[in-house]
Order: C-alpha cells, then structure tokens, then sequence
DNA sequence: GTGAAAGCGCTAACAG
DNA sequence: CTGTTAGCGCTTTCAC
C-alpha cells in the first residue's frame, strides 16, 4: 500500500503529469483538457486513492497552508476556546494550524516565532509578550502576515483583533453609578500589559464624567506575583482603610473569585454588603447564589474575527492593515 | 531580505552544497570536514542568518517531524492541558503538532484523520470517537505511529495511554465503604464509552468485594443528551425513592457540579446529609465549602505518557504496541 | 488539448 | 576531507 504519486497515476492513464496536475487543481476548466481524459483520469485517482502530497507541493508552490497560532496559554481556558474556533475556520479554509504557549516568557516568545517561521507558516496570530515588539515589526518588514491578538501595542501599524477593555470598564462603572452605588472600588493589577491599564482607564473615566469622587485609594493594585494570601489579607486591609466602599469591581476573573473567598471567609453577603461585579465571565460566577454581574468577552466572536482578518490579509498580498476592537458584553446577573 | 538558501551559503562559503548540509546536520563529526572549513561556514549561516528549508528537508527525508493530535474538544480543560504538555515534549523534540477537535463526531474525526495524513504527519495521538474503529486499524495496516488516549478500543493491538478508571472507582468506593457509608449511590452516564463503563464497573466490584448489597437501584444513569433541569429532577425523584442512600459517587465532574447545585437548591449539606465524591477534579470542588473529595486524573501524567509513547513509536520502526493504564489519585477534601 | 522539462531547497549515494 | 549529482513529488512555462 505504497503510497501513489501523480506520476503513477499519469501513467496508469496513460498521460502526462502536467494533465493530472491540471485535473486535481481544477485548471481542466475552459477547455483545457477534454471531459473525457478528465473523467478517466479522476476514475482513476478515485480507485488509487491518491491524495497529492501537500509537502512537495508546498515546496513548488512556497505556500504552506499553514499558520501559527502563539498564545499565552493553551491551557487557560479562554485561550482554548479560541483555539477551537480558530482551528475550525483554518480548517475550513485549508489551512492548518499549529500553535504553541509562550507562558508569558519573552524568550520562549521568540524560540516560537523562529520555530514557526522555520516551518514556513503563512501568518500568524499572536498574543504578544510584551517584550517582543521588535520581533514583531521583523516580521511586518518581511511583510509576514500577523494578527496581534488580546493585547497590541499602540501604534505599531500592525493589524490587532482586541477586546474594548477601555469601553467594557466604562460601561459597567456607568452601570454601577446608575445604580447607585457611591463608592466603587476597582481591584486589579499592576500591570504593563495594556488591557488592564485600559480598563483602570475605563473605570476613572466613567467616574469622572458622572462627576463622582475618583480618589486613588479606592483603587487597589497587586503586583503580578503577589500570592493568594497576601492578595486576601490586602483586600481586607483596603477594605477596612475605606469603610464608604460600597461595591467591588475586580479586573479579571482570578482576582474576582479570589474576591468570592474574601467574601465567603467573612461571611459577607453579597450584594448585601457590597455590591460585587467582575471582568472576564467564569462558570463559577454563574455557579455562585447570587451569580456574578460580569463584563464578559465574546470569545467566539473574537476568534472569528482574528482569523478572518489573518485570512484576508494572506489572500490579499496588499498588506492592509486591520485594527478591531470587539465591545465587551455586560451580562447582568444578581450581584449588584 | 529573501531567504538565503543553502546553496548561497555554499556560493558565499566557496565550498559544497554537501558540504554545508554536512555541517547544519552536524555530521561533520568524525573528522568529515576540517575544523577551519566548519568555522567559516558557521560563521556565514549566522551572518546571513540562515534557517533551512523545512519543507524541502521534509520532502527529501520523507519526514514531516510533525505529529497529529486529535481530541475530543480542545476547548475543555482536561484536554486542553492535555495539549499544553503534549506540545511542549513534541517541540523539545523537534516536533510540532497539529490538533483539531472532533467534538465526538465520527464524521468530523475521519476527516480530521484525512487532513492529517495529507499533512504527512509522522505520528497521531487520539482521543478516538466510537465509530473510527476501523479507520484506525486500517492507520495500524499502514504502519503509521498512533496512540489511543482517554479511551481505547479493548481488544485492538493499538498503543493507548489511558487513565486506569476502574481502578479509580474502586479505590474511591472501597474509601467511601471503610469510612463506614452503607449505602453508596453512583451517578453516571449511559455510555458506550468504555471510561464510564469501567468507572461503573469498579463501582460496583468494591461494593461485592465488601459483601455489601449492590443492588441496581442505586445506580442512577441518564442518557447522554438529558438536560440539566432534567437531570436535577431525575436526582430528586431518585433520592426520595432510595431514602436509605448516604453517599453520592458522581462519574465525572460535570455530572459532579449539578450535583452540588442539588444539594445548594434543595439546602442539602456536604457531607452531613451526604457524603459526596466525584470523579475528576475540578476548579468548583476544590473552592467549595467543604471542598469535594475526587478520584483525579494526573493530567500532566498522562499527557506525558502519551507523547513519550509516540514518539518511542516513531523511533523504533519496529512498531511495538504500548498500553498503559495510569493510576488515577485519591485526593481526600473534606465531603465524604 | 496535451506534454516535456525545469526547478522549489534539500539530502545522501557515490566518487575522488 | 570535499564535491557531483540524482532525485523527493509537485506546479508551471513554454512548445507543439
């Protein structure tokens, strides 16, 4: 059960290669080969079983059918979610994926970018360390298809496909003030990446502009690496320095359930004691009595939107440049 | 910038293209090539910042060093982590991997299987679906490398990795017993899938090992596409039928999370009206008060295992067959 | 309408 | 120690 070549397959028809490649690339059309020879050659191909061999392919035709996906961890599970869908276009299109996890390492980053660059990927979506914006306008240089996901880097003239944080944390501070919560704590953190800085911004925006008191101490940062308990026993230090708050918003989900435990081993009720509303959505916010008001991502629409924004930069050699900012969804629960 | 290719650097160099495929494969070992040639080359490929071709060393050795995964759904946690690990061992291997969820559709799964092969990849890994028995052994007729994962086809000489669920069940029904429970009921799925099979069976065997009644009236099975409200439903009328039932043994975790929404709904308490203990870990059992007790799968483990397996299968050409069957751990919480 | 032949970038006999 | 050369399987130009 070798497998069969297009040549085996020209001669067992007795014509040449040239003429099976017409045929299973669809040029046979205007005319070119006559319905008969076609209809030989495809019986043929048809009882061989033969698939052409996409690597020999690739290397004639410089295309892979390939693209690299690098996120920051496959494992996460809004990151594998939008793999799926991800996956799922590409394939639809022809395309394969593979992808990697960068764990939020710069080096392991660039290791990816160069492991998949090697493979001859036709694009790449990526969700950016911080610390390879050089790489990336590398590759905007050799005009490499890329797609910046999640997160980008302003101004950079690189096509991103990225959540309003800003918007999502203004809408839902809005929504707080309306109503009527006075003293609104915003719990995140400290962070280069810009999406949280983003939604901080939304936050003090939202404040402002509804003429409420924006003074710092009402927003509490943890370093990345602060651990669970330290972040449990700032929250009650916070908490106990500014007795007026009367709701939480936390920046993403893993500090919002760190918040459900406060909460929990306090015995405070929610919204009874604060009111209580998170970004990003978890099952166990909708799990939780009173489920959690959350500013949810609409993580099917994000993924489509990137890889149809990757598959028509690929198509078009143009190069434009497709910069998107997908509005978050406010799911209203009972917390608030 | 276009890409150099190995004949540049063989032009640059003033030597063979031989010469420099040499090098780059680092054949230059046993005295091959003198030293003072291999410096200056290696000097160029860094200089010009030269990468081989893959695609063209892929046609000429026949190698993809690309391995195949197929999961059931790369969006859930289980196998998304799955993943994570899989793809890290493959790529210090010098492999990359290509996956694609079948979302257990027989359909779906044999094209997978097809766009893969086209792909050329060396290996798969699968979580295999009831109806691509066939398909497989004819994978194992073509002596391609594969390993079954999760689940397996009992009786086919094809590798697997897989979770040792009756094991599993056992050990968790016999700790249940000894912990002086007496009437244990098992919450499960009717399945043809053989995991569940199995977890009941070990069920069912530690409840005869202790002489105690196993009687098939605590044993509660919903068919696969019940809905939650129904399946709440079904827990209630089965619960007022077997008033004696002490202990809740749940089959896996989400059969486990609309159990503790029973118990919540219905101001049951863990573990004084009933004992209760999941198989398969999760996120809500260990934050829960009191966190459930589980039988958990060692993710990272197994996801080792399997990548180990393929890629010894793809090393030896000898094609041996390597089943596992890996223990699965009791991790005690304070339900039961 | 169809075919001959070149060549994508690389590896590996084989020759020297 | 190093070079010549024949392909891997396919697409595509050009010729007939």
């Amino acid at each position: 059960m070798a497998r069969v070549s297009l040549k085996d397959i020209a001669k067992e028809a007795g014509v040449s290669v040239t003429t099976v490649s017409l045929i299973i690339n669809n040029k046979s059309q205007n005319g070119r080969i006559s319905a008969a020879v076609v209809a030989r050659v495809n019986k043929i191909i048809k009882e061989k079983n033969f698939q052409p061999n996409t690597i020999a392919r690739s290397l004639r035709t410089g295309k892979s059918t390939t693209i690299g996906l690098i996120v920051e961890d496959i494992s996460n599970h809004f990151f594998a979610t939008i793999s799926k869908t991800i996956e799922l276009v590409a394939n639809e299109n022809g395309y394969k994926v593979i992808y990697a996890s960068t764990d939020n390492d710069n080096q392991k980053a660039r290791e990816l970018l160069e492991m998949m660059q090697l493979q001859q990927v036709e694009g790449f979506i990526i969700t950016p360390t911080i610390g390879i914006k050089a790489d990336i306008e590398e590759l905007i240089k050799q005009e490499k298809p890329v797609v910046l996901f999640d997160r980008y880097f302003p101004g950079l003239p690189v096509s991103y496909v990225v959540l309003d944080n800003f918007k999502g944390a203004y809408d839902m501070t809005s929504h707080l003030v309306k109503k009527g919560y006075k003293n609104i704590a915003f719990i995140t953190i400290a962070s280069e990446m810009n999406q949280l800085q983003q939604r901080l911004n939304g936050y003090e925006q939202a404040l402002n502009d509804h003429r409420l008191a924006n003074s710092a101490s009402l927003v509490l940062e943890f370093s990345y690496d602060t651990s669970r308990e330290d972040k449990l026993k700032a929250i009650k230090t916070f908490l106990q320095k500014n007795k007026k708050v009367d709701a939480l918003f936390f920046s993403t989900n893993y500090l919002g359930i760190i918040g459900v435990e406060y909460m929990t081993n306090n015995k405070l009720t929610i919204p009874k004691d604060y009111g209580f509303v998170s970004f990003d959505d978890h099952e166990l916010f909708k799990f939780l009595k009173p489920a959690i008001t959350v500013v949810a991502q609409p993580i099917e629409l994000l993924a489509t939107e990137a890889i149809d924004a990757l598959l028509t930069l690929i198509k078009k050699k143009n190069m434009g440049v497709i910069q998107k900012k997908i509005p978050a969804k406010l799911i209203h629960r009972a917390s608030e």
